[in-house]
DNA sequence: AATGGCCTGGTG
DNA sequence: CACCAGGCCATT
């Protein structure tokens, strides 16, 4: 499921093959996957528009077009951008959207589940009244103290607090997990309770596991591939995530699910408190 | 803050 | 055939 992570890994391998190119023509096969702008009007806003740059906003990847406008997509579980060319797409089963370039060079859109969005925006200022996101983790704006003040009084499970997007944006149900691990703090744990020293150890968790997970190109458990097709690798990382019943890589005691948010939460019952 | 809906393939 | 996976938004 693409986190920060993997959408930062298309991002950056997107972004050689697609900066400088111009947008020709748009073919929606799946009108659903549009939001706020149909399939005619996408069309008409991207002809002619030439791509200056790749961004990512939390799980949002988005692009920065030569008229100041914003294509931002959103691949949600099953979603995949994938280069391809005009001549020869490979559209399949899932493919919910193709954009084509003026030099033959082609992106498809697949997404098996119907969840991923792709939307437009005006400018910078229209993009961040929808997207609404906190900072990322990866950047200057993540401190342990910035960390402190939003879980202050919090009374939600922490593991919630990391799913919301409102202050760190980027983790999903995966990386949460993986840096409540590594932070040894239990994923049930009310935010507002963590010691500076938690908190100080969950900052850190978050940033190391992440930027593992970048260096390894992302985790690819069923769906989830970069821009190139290519599958990641932090899965054979993974210390709790989906490992039920199997013995923690620390202390060897068997890693144990509960429900969280709805969510399914694997941690270690001995190094997690 | 908690819940339901959106979706479909895979599993029990 | 029922149920689960899950990011995000709307609703309660």
């Amino acid at each position: 499921m693409p986190e920060l992570p993997e959408v930062e890994t298309v991002r950056r391998t997107l972004a050689p093959w697609v900066v400088g190119e111009e947008f020709r023509s748009v073919t929606v096969l799946f009108e659903g996957c549009l939001e706020g702008i149909c399939g005619k009007d996408l069309e008409a806003r991207l002809e002619g528009r030439r791509v200056d740059a790749l961004f990512r906003l939390g799980k949002y990847l988005g692009f920065s077009l030569d008229d100041g406008s914003r294509l931002v997509v959103h691949l949600r579980m099953t979603g995949r951008l994938i280069a391809t060319e005009s001549r020869d797409p490979q559209i399949n089963a899932y493919t919910r959207l193709v954009f084509h370039f003026a030099s033959g060079k082609a992106l498809r859109f697949d997404d098996l589940r119907k969840f991923g969005r792709v939307m437009w925006f005006q400018d910078q200022t229209s993009l961040r009244a929808r997207i609404r996101v906190g900072v990322d983790p990866l950047g200057p704006g993540f401190t342990p103290e910035r960390l402190a003040a939003w879980v202050a009084g919090r009374r939600r499970p922490i593991k919630s607090f990391l799913l919301e997007q409102t202050h760190v944006a980027g983790l999903g149900n995966i990386y949460a997990d993986e840096a409540l691990h590594r932070a040894k703090i239990g994923p049930w744990r009310q935010a507002g309770s963590l010691s500076a020293g938690e908190i100080e150890a969950l900052h850190r968790a978050v940033v190391s596991v992440l930027e593992e997970g970048v260096a390894h190109k992302g985790t690819t458990l069923r769906d989830y591939v970069d821009g190139d097709g290519r599958a990641g690798e932090f899965q054979t990382r993974l210390r709790t995530y989906g490992r039920e019943g199997q013995p923690c890589l620390e202390c060897g005691q068997a890693i144990e699910r509960i429900v969280l948010s709805g969510r399914s939460s694997f941690y270690c019952p001995r190094c997690q408190r």
